[in-house]
DNA sequence: CGTGAAACGTACTAGCC
DNA sequence: GGCTAGTACGTTTCACG
């Protein structure tokens, strides 16, 4: 992985609907070693997929809500039960184990507070938790799915 | 936008690489017609747009950091100097304004702890923050691009 | 909204320098 | 890695019901 095939990912990541071509253009190459690059980093697994990015308000998920969980002191087992319920809600988008004071963190999406207090419900209903704390965003400011890609090693 | 809008998002947020006849197969409609309405789907911005989501891992950039930010009472000049040196960061994928007790949240990424101290340092030297406080994310057990779309009306 | 078909572009393959 | 050329496939457009 060089600086051309970190020239590719960039590109990609941010319109993956440009045509080889003009990536072989842009990063200097002809299509052919270009499309090979390419190749390559999808069977890598770099690249993980390619996917349509909606926008939030037009599809009514206009409220981000940010989940701070902390659990009692629970069996493995039932931490992969806890892990699971959680997952399929399909107004959780981002859900991780943490350090320190917190056990896990959310990122809820809705349309409004009510649906926020709806899904809350459902989601306590199924599930004992012992200390719930929510905490709504009034705006988005910045939402990339763009790694920063200057942590590369110079050549891998 | 109805039930076979709603269709055809769902699967362009799961993979965008889908051909149109395929979609169309899967909604029940013949190409033509899914066409146009993906066609209108991107006019009208529902379909922001279509990126390649990378593995994390593979691209280094293995730690998530959530920080919470408290600001002192500023200027709205202050206030938009600040959130725009705060998105010129590639490590920062997200930033929200917050209602409650913190004013700001990221979503850092990063390679390592050290890599997070560094990042740290470059930012408290670029503005004057009052309160700081990162919370790391061990694991990150779910990360979805996709949007819910049951809260869609039926008819719109 | 459906069908079928034509026109075009792009991806992909192959062969060679 | 570069080139050229050919095939296959997908998108896009059109005519028509």
């Amino acid at each position: 992985m060089d600086r051309l095939d970190r020239k590719i990912l960039r590109l990609l990541q941010e319109d993956s609907t440009i045509a080889v071509a003009d990536i072989a253009k842009k990063v200097g190459l002809s299509t052919t070693p270009c499309w090979r690059r390419i190749q390559k980093l999808e069977e890598e697994g770099v690249i993980d997929r390619r996917v349509a990015i909606l926008n939030p308000e037009k599809v009514n998920a206009r409220v981000t809500v940010f989940v701070s969980i902390r659990t009692n002191s629970h069996s493995t087992e039932w931490l992969r039960r806890f892990a699971e319920v959680i997952v399929q809600f399909p107004e959780v988008v981002e859900f991780y184990r943490m350090s320190g004071d917190v056990d896990y963190l959310l990122r809820v999406v809705v349309p409004d507070i009510p649906a926020y207090d709806a899904f809350y419900k459902r989601l306590i209903e199924k599930i004992e938790i012992r200390d719930v704390s929510s905490t709504f965003a009034m705006e988005q400011i910045k939402f990339t799915t763009e790694m920063p890609l200057d942590y590369l090693p110079v050549d891998k």
